[in-house]
DNA sequence: CGCATGGTAAACAGTT
DNA sequence: GAACTGTTTACCATGC
C-alpha cells in the first residue's frame, strides 16, 4: 500500500548525484568568502565631507534600503553581519557574484513546482542569506570608494582648477569598463554554473525550449541594480577617479577570475529562481532599467543576455503554464471519463495513481533521483484513463487489457514522452505499451542495437518502475514476445545470443492492428497534428534525439530520445500506413535498419542457420558499456510482494 | 460472432 | 539439479 517506489526510486541507477552537491555549494561559499576576506578597501577615511559627497551618500542609501527591503520582503532575517564572518571587505568580484535574491513568489513557485527538496531549499536559504551579506558588503566597498573618490576631487580641486572634463570621463570610462567587466565575468559564471546546476538536477530546461541557450537565465534585476548603484555613484559625481581606484577595482575583478568556480555556485544556486520569477526584473526597476537603457546602455552582450534572460524566463513560464494547465484537464479529464463503460474496473485508482507519485517525489525529499523533470503524472499516452492502473490494482484486478485504439487518441510531444519516461522510472504504473514495442525499444537504445534477454529485463526494470516487480509474469511475457514475433530476431553470437529487431516486420506487422478501422486513422490525423505521418514522425524522432537537455544528459540518459521516437512510432503505428506505406521503413534510425539483412523468425527461407544476423553479430558483439543494466538486478524479493 | 491482437500462464526442451 | 533461455500452446480480454 505504500508506495514502494521511493527505495526503487532511490537505487535508480540513472540517479542523478545532485544530493552531496547543494551541500557542496554552500561550504565553498563559506570557504570562498574567508578566503576572500583580505583586502580591506583602500581608505575609510573621509576627509572634507563636501555636498557631492552627502549627495552620494544619499544614493547609497537609496540603494542599501532598497536592498534592505527585498531583505525584508523575503522574509528572511536581515543577516547583519552575522555568522559568516564579521566585518569583511568582500572583492567587489565576489560581492557581486551574487545579487540574485529569492522573492517569496519565486520561492513559492519554486516550492509549487516541487522541484527542490526541502534540504535543497534550505540549503537555498542559506545561500540566500549570504548573499544579502555580501551584497551589503558591496553597498559598503562602494561607498567607501566613494568616498575615497570624493577624497581625490578634492585633492585635484584643490590642487588646482584644471581642465580634468575629459581626463575624467577617460577615468570614469575606465572604471565602468571594469564594473562592466565584472559583470560579464558573473555571467559567464553564471552560466557556467546554471549547467553545473542542471547536471545536478536542480535545474532544467524544459525540452519545450530547445533552441535557446541556458545560460543567462539567472540575470535577474540585481546586476541591473549595480549598475544603477554605479551609475549613482558616479553621476553624481561624474569622474574623480583615481588611477588607484582604478587599481583597485582592476585587481578585484582579477581575484574573480581566480576564483571564478567558487564565487560562481554561490550565484548559482539563486539562478533558477530568478529564473522562474524572471518578469520581476523589468516590472520591478522599470525606472532604473529606463534610467539605464536611456543613459548609459550597459555592455551590449549584457543588455542581449538580459534580453534572452528574460525570454528564457517568460519561455519557461509558459511552459510551465502549459503543463500545469495540460495536468489539469488530464486530471478533469480522468474524472470524467472514469465513467467509462468497460474501462477501469477501479478508476478512482487512475487518481491515486498520479497522487501516488506525486507524494512519492514529495515525500521522498531524500530520494534525490527525482530530477526537477520528473513529472507527476503521465502525459502522454496515458491519457486514457483506463490504462493507467496502479500495480496494487493490477494485484487485485488482474490482467490488464489495452488496446492501442486507446493511444491513437493521445498526442505526443518529445517533452510530454521525455515526462513520462521520468514518471514510468518513478511510477509504478503501467506503461501503455505492447511488450513487443517495449522490448523494441530497448533492443533499438542499446548501441549495437541489440541485446541479450537479459540486458532486456534490466532495461525493462530500469526504465519502469512497474516491472520491478513480478518479474516472472513479465519476463516470462516478454520471452514469450521475443520468441512469438517475427520482428525480434535472435541472434547467435559469441558470449551467447542476442536479440535484435527487424524493423521491417515491426513496421509491418501494426498496420493490421487498425487496418479495418480507417475512419478511426482519420480521425488520429485530424484531430492530433502531433501524429504526422510516418517520415515526418520519425524525423521528428530524430530531432528529439537531439534535444538539448537530453543530449547532454544522453551520456547518462540515452534513453530519453529514442524512447520517445519508439512510443511515438508506436503511436504513429497505424498512420503510417495509410500514409507512406512504409515504402522506405528504414527511417535511417539506425544503421541497423539501413541495411535490415535481418531474417524474418518464420520466413519460410531459413530461420536459423542464415547469415544475415552475422553481419550483425560482428558489430554487435563488444558493447559492455551498456552498464547500468546492473541497475536492476532481478530481486526475487520483487517477484511477489503480496 | 468471428477475427486479430495482446497479456498471462504454463509446459517443455536446451543450455549454462 | 537449478537456473536461465527459448519455444510453444492454451486461455482469456479487448477492440473492431
Amino acid at each position: 500500500m505504500m508506495q514502494e517506489s521511493g527505495p526503487e526510486t532511490k537505487s535508480n541507477g540513472s540517479a542523478i548525484p545532485n544530493g552531496a552537491g547543494s551541500g557542496n555549494h554552500l561550504l565553498e561559499c563559506g570557504s570562498l568568502r574567508e578566503g576572500r576576506a583580505n583586502g580591506e578597501t583602500p581608505s575609510g577615511e573621509i576627509g572634507a565631507a563636501d555636498l557631492a559627497h552627502i549627495q552620494q551618500q544619499q544614493a547609497l542609501q537609496v540603494a542599501r534600503q532598497l536592498l534592505l527591503q527585498q531583505q525584508q520582503v523575503s522574509g528572511l532575517k536581515s543577516p547583519k553581519r552575522n555568522d559568516k564572518q564579521p566585518a569583511l571587505q568582500v572583492p567587489v568580484s565576489v560581492a557581486m557574484m551574487t545579487p540574485q535574491v529569492i522573492t517569496p513568489q519565486q520561492m513559492q513557485q519554486i516550492l509549487q513546482q516541487q522541484v527542490l527538496t526541502p534540504q535543497q531549499l534550505q540549503v537555498l536559504l542559506q545561500q540566500q542569506q549570504a548573499l544579502m551579506l555580501q551584497q551589503q558588503q558591496l553597498q559598503e566597498f562602494y561607498k567607501k570608494q566613494q568616498e575615497q573618490l570624493q577624497l581625490q576631487l578634492l585633492q585635484q580641486q584643490h590642487a588646482g582648477k584644471q581642465p580634468k572634463e575629459p581626463q575624467q570621463q577617460q577615468v570614469a570610462a575606465t572604471q565602468q569598463l571594469a564594473f562592466q567587466q565584472q559583470l560579464l565575468q558573473m555571467q559567464q559564471l553564471q552560466q557556467q554554473h546554471l549547467l553545473s546546476l542542471q547536471r545536478q538536477g536542480l535545474l532544467t530546461i524544459q525540452p519545450g525550449q530547445p533552441g535557446l541557450p541556458l545560460q543567462p537565465i539567472a540575470q535577474g534585476m540585481i546586476p541591473a541594480e549595480l549598475q544603477q548603484l554605479w551609475k549613482e555613484v558616479t553621476s553624481s559625481h561624474p569622474a574623480e577617479e583615481t588611477p588607484s581606484n582604478n587599481h583597485s577595482s582592476l585587481d578585484l575583478s582579477s581575484t574573480c577570475v581566480t576564483t571564478s568556480s567558487a564565487p560562481s555556485k554561490t550565484s548559482l544556486i539563486m539562478n533558477p529562481h530568478a529564473s522562474t520569477n524572471g518578469q520581476l526584473a523589468p516590472v520591478h526597476t522599470p525606472k532604473r532599467e529606463r534610467h539605464l537603457n536611456n543613459e548609459h546602455a550597459l555592455d551590449d552582450r549584457s543588455t542581449a543576455q538580459c534580453r534572452v534572460q528574460m525570454q528564457v524566463v517568460q519561455q519557461l513560464e509558459l511552459q510551465l503554464a502549459k503543463d500545469k494547465e495540460r495536468l489539469q484537464a488530464m486530471m478533469t479529464h480522468l474524472h470524467v471519463k472514469s465513467t467509462e463503460p468497460k474501462a477501469t474496473p477501479q478508476p478512482l485508482n487512475l487518481v491515486s495513481s498520479v497522487t501516488l507519485s506525486k507524494t512519492a517525489s514529495e515525500a521522498s525529499p531524500q530520494s534525490l533521483p527525482h530530477t526537477p523533470t520528473t513529472p507527476t503524472t503521465p502525459i502522454t499516452p496515458v491519457t486514457q484513463g483506463p490504462s493507467v492502473i496502479t500495480t496494487t490494482s493490477m494485484h487485485n484486478v488482474g490482467p490488464i487489457r489495452r488496446r492501442y485504439s486507446d493511444k491513437y487518441n493521445v498526442p505526443i510531444s518529445s517533452a510530454d514522452i521525455a515526462q513520462n519516461q521520468e514518471f514510468y522510472k518513478n511510477a509504478e504504473v503501467r506503461p501503455p505499451f505492447t511488450y513487443a514495442s517495449l522490448i523494441r525499444q530497448a533492443i533499438l537504445e542499446s548501441p549495437e542495437k541489440q541485446l541479450t534477454l537479459n540486458e532486456i529485463y534490466n532495461w525493462f526494470t530500469r526504465m519502469f518502475a512497474y516491472f520491478r516487480r513480478n518479474a516472472a509474469t513479465w519476463k516470462n511475457a516478454v520471452r514469450h514476445n521475443l520468441s512469438l514475433h517475427k520482428c525480434f530476431v535472435r541472434v547467435e553470437n559469441v558470449k551467447g545470443a542476442v536479440w535484435t529487431v527487424d524493423e521491417v516486420e515491426f513496421q509491418k506487422r501494426r498496420p493490421q492492428k487498425i487496418s479495418g478501422n480507417p475512419s478511426l486513422i482519420k480521425n488520429i490525423q485530424s484531430s492530433h497534428a502531433y501524429c504526422t505521418p510516418l517520415n515526418a514522425a520519425l524525423q521528428a524522432s530524430m530531432a528529439e534525439n537531439s534535444i538539448p537537455l537530453y543530449t547532454t544528459a544522453s551520456m547518462g540518459n540515452p534513453t530519453l530520445g529514442n524512447l520517445a521516437s519508439a512510443m511515438r512510432e508506436e503511436l504513429n503505428g497505424a498512420m503510417e500506413h495509410t500514409n507512406s506505406n512504409e515504402s522506405d521503413s528504414s527511417p535511417g534510425r539506425s544503421p541497423m535498419q539501413a541495411m535490415h539483412p535481418v531474417h524474418v523468425k518464420e520466413e519460410p527461407l531459413d530461420p536459423d542457420e542464415n547469415e544475415g544476423p552475422l553481419s550483425l553479430v560482428t558489430t554487435a558483439n563488444h558493447s559492455p558499456d551498456f552498464d547500468h543494466d546492473r541497475d536492476y538486478e532481478d530481486e526475487p524479493v520483487n517477484e511477489d510482494m503480496e
